[in-house]
RNA sequence: CUGCCCGUAGCUCAACUGGAUAGAGCACCAGUUUUCUAAACUGGGGGUUACAGGUUCGAUUCCUGUCGGGCAGGCCA
């Protein structure tokens, strides 16, 4: 349609100026319904260079637009907009299109079937997820389905990062419980772990459990001196527990890697070779430091520590190179805005490889950290300290779909509050039941019609003029294209608020008028386009992982 | 002190990457069921978009500065 539209323009504007390139020309879907189905403001662009004032200009234009039955009628308004309003039957043409196209409508081929991979949650196996971790989760699932959508073949990918410092302080956490060392004696180690999971991990370890983790088996030797078996045994433990979690929480992956097989195959040390002899590194105070200045970082980075041992970068380049090398051209990270300093150090580590890494890959998707308030208090979500919300928690309280929705249907960039009273005691004004009460009283009045759904055709001639109509009609024939702009920005919380919208329109249409009418022709009108409204709200939920139920 | 993100109704958040009269929900007020699910709908009040400048036909959006909040600035991840 937007095509279309352009192209009738084009040729009005080709008559008044020399410009030969269309992409001049941009149609917006006007937030008013008074200012039509497109809007463009070509004219207000064109004034400058014409030396004109844009509502002469558009009057000119306009008389030379081409006629078309798909539009009934184009205004000039405000400064200089051409506002373009589709005629019934251009209306007709969307409704069948979405009855045609069912399950998939909003789908598009933009990515060409090219390969994406989308790397999500990445938590380390050092304690159970939390609502940060879901917000990561929900985002980065809902950016895959957006991708896939598109048209991308995508995987979905989680690192572990199962080796280094942090999981030397749990294996002592979990080996000081069980010893049954009380977290405040002074023999506890520092920077231990105090959640109550450590305890449970030490029980479970003492009493030779064994662990079944992504089809390896791990069995707990018991020995409070064994500290490899307890290391292995809690990343077992709890690898078992966060996977438990994402089930719960209806998020899949395809790949998982784990930070220690790029120590085993050596594939660290070869990038760290690479980097010295690429000549970016020197030595400084018995440590080899990474110069990441020359690629816009704001001071160097020690890479290999004067223990022996590398920091957590450079085994995060190497697993980089290795999704380069796997041949992803395209690859975003979401990630908490606490690692935003990796970034740059990442980036920095693939440029200095030599490889021809373009400098802005991968691309990030950040989101802001999460505030949690119970009760009106602040609840801290802190690993170390033992206070702590999980993700299972939350699921259990609020629910999966209600959670994925408020975690996914946020900017990412803005900082949220997520208010567990609210969201439990509010079950009822919830938005995610809102957007499934719109889908079930649809599947509900289709139920009752008892037709068969698969026949309802609209009449072409068939005219829609009540305004609830016209703009439920408006906005389900406005879905594609919030799905690509959704994909584009990287933003599925687009998603969320377009679903509202619409499950508002259909709402106000439900309660202006009666579908189940005397009148076969109005009422095979009408049931085509809340059958129409259903594929939407279905298809939208889809993407975020929600159900729609057929009745609530 | 330096870098990144943010500041929009009483609260939680939108605003199609510069568009028209800044929109929803919650809360508050007043209405709507003999009719397909009232988990809904209709109407009302509530705003100097933190503040001050700048850029232009046009700014919540871009630039500069100030104030305020969050996160980083480990040989932790």
């Amino acid at each position: 349609m937007k095509a279309h539209l352009t192209e009738l323009l084009f040729l009005a504007v080709k008559q008044i100026t020399d410009c030969n390139d269309s992409s001049i020309i941009v149609f917006e879907r006007p937030k008013i319904i008074n200012h039509g189905d497109f809007s463009t403001n070509i004219c207000l662009v064109l004034s400058k260079k014409l030396k004109k004032s844009p509502r002469a200009l558009a009057a000119m234009i306009l008389e030379k637009i081409p006629t078309s039955d798909l539009i009934s009628n184009i205004e000039i308004a405000g400064a200089g907009f051409l506002n373009f309003f589709l005629s019934s039957k251009a209306n007709n043409k969307i409704i069948n299109d979405i009855l045609n196209s069912k399950d998939s409508y909003g789908k598009n081929k933009t990515g060409n079937n090219k390969k994406i991979q989308i790397e999500f949650v990445s938590a380390n196996p050092t304690g159970p997820l939390h609502v940060g971790h879901g917000r990561g989760a929900a985002i980065g699932d809902c950016l895959a389905r957006l991708f896939e959508t598109s048209g991308w073949v995508v995987t979905r990918e989680f690192y572990y990062n199962d080796a280094g410092e942090q999981i030397n302080n749990l294996m002592h956490s979990v080996k000081a419980s069980c010893q049954k060392i009380p977290t405040d004696d002074p023999r506890f180690p520092t920077d231990g772990y105090h959640g109550e999971y450590i305890n449970e991990i030490a029980k479970a370890f003492l009493s030779m459990k064994t662990i079944d983790c992504q089809g390896v088996k791990i069995k707990a030797s018991g020995k409070i001196e064994d500290t490899k078996s307890i290391q292995e045994f809690s990343i077992a433990y709890l690898r078992k527990e966060q996977d438990l979690d994402l089930i719960a929480f209806k998020t899949k992956f395809d790949v998982y890697s784990l930070e220690s097989s790029f120590y085993k195959d050596g594939k660290v040390e070869k990038v760290v070779d690479s980097l010295i002899k690429e000549g970016h590194t020197y030595e400084k105070d018995g440590a080899l430091w990474l110069k990441t200045t020359n690629f816009g970082d704001d001071k160097d980075r020690v890479m290999k520590k004067t223990d022996g041992t590398y920091t957590y970068f450079i085994p995060d380049v190497t697993y980089h190179l290795d999704k380069w090398e796997r041949g992803f051209k395209k690859v975003i990270n979401e990630q908490g805005a606490d690692h935003h300093s990796t970034i740059s150090r990442v980036r920095a580590g693939l440029q200095g490889l030599n490889k021809n890494i373009p400098k802005d890959w991968p691309e990030y998707v950040l989101h802001q950290m999460i505030t949690v308030i119970k009760g009106n208090k602040e609840v801290k979500i802190s690993k170390r300290a033992g206070s702590y919300l999980t993700l299972r928690e939350l699921i259990d309280e609020v629910g999966c779909d209600a959670t994925r929705y408020f975690l996914a249907a946020r900017r990412p960039d803005s900082q949220l509050v997520f208010d567990i009273d609210l969201a439990k005691s509010q079950n009822n004004d919830n938005p995610v039941y809102y957007i499934q009460y719109a889908h079930a009283r649809i599947s509900k009045v289709l139920e009752q019609w008892g037709g068969d759904i698969s026949t309802l055709k609209l009449d072409e001639s068939f005219i829609f003029d009540s305004n609830v109509e016209l703009k439920l009609i408006k906005s389900i024939s406005i879905y594609p294209e919030i799905v690509l702009q959704a994909t584009n920005e990287l933003a599925p919380h687009q998603i969320a608020n377009f679903l509202k919208e619409c499950a508002a329109d259909l709402h106000s249409y439900y309660n202006n008028s009666k579908f189940l009418v005397e009148d076969e022709k109005i009422k095979m009108a009408r049931l085509s386009l809340i059958n129409s409204t259903k594929y939407v709200l279905k298809n939208g939920l889809q993407l975020l992982g929600i159900e729609a139920p057929p009745q609530m």
